[in-house]
DNA sequence: AAATAACATATGTTTTTTCGTATGTGTTTT
DNA sequence: AAAACACATACGAAAAAACATATGTTATTT
């Protein structure tokens, strides 16, 4: 149930909402759920769980800040797998580029922030 | 339906039967279906389905020889999807090292197609 | 303290994958 | 030509994954 072995792994990044997360996150450092609602267009619920399986298993950290939880890519995951997901990111930007377009729309944080699933 | 997209590409590489496949195919250059069955350790329908898979998707490319049908990778693959494949199979010998096992079991070709499948 | 905002999770359902088994196709052997 | 071999595919069942919706939790605001 871990992520240790390189199957789970690729399963975490064979869906779409996961795939998108993970590189929007490694792009930003760090983001909440409620940017991610809106980069990708998609219900808190859906978004919240895919996260708790990306947290599962060791590929996301968690950071409490007031009401607000960001998320960022773990320090520890195996040197390849990082490197897999640079792969990914450096060669589908356009993949997932209207998703940035979304969260670019939210201006910077704190004014990010006030448009937070208003 | 093709592998044009990264999701598609990790859904190819998200199962135990298919990964072990890619590893093995890209470690050997060439293996038959017999090779593949007594490798995993596997039935000839589950190889066959799964390699279909990988077919549909672009990535395997088969060469007829008599009743046998050796599969290799296309070599018109992203290169960052080798690269990742590359990366998997550095960083996971373990994970493939039983498979390894019996597949030198059945000595080299043509010892080895003595074997396949008796 | 009531209301609200951000997020998590539970539940039942639908969809997608995977599977075993049986059968079909083409090739080589006898 | 019949039998054996290597492989592909069809079919229904079983398992796994993803889903929408509702509700719970915690922190902030008023």
């Amino acid at each position: 149930m871990n992520n240790s072995t390189a199957v789970q792994f690729f399963k975490n990044l064979a869906d779409d909402t996961r795939l998108k997360i993970i590189l929007l996150i490694q792009m930003e450092r760090e983001l909440c759920v409620c940017e991610l609602t809106v980069a990708l267009g998609l219900s808190q619920p859906k978004i919240s769980r895919h996260i708790a399986q990306l947290k599962l298993h060791k590929l996301l950290s968690e950071r409490k800040v007031g009401r607000w939880v960001f998320y960022r890519l773990v320090d520890v995951i195996p040197q390849w797998q990082k490197e897999v997901i640079e792969l990914s990111n450096v060669n589908n930007q356009e993949y997932i580029a209207q998703c940035v377009v979304n969260l670019m729309g939210m201006g910077n944080r704190p004014t990010r922030q006030e448009k937070c699933c208003e």
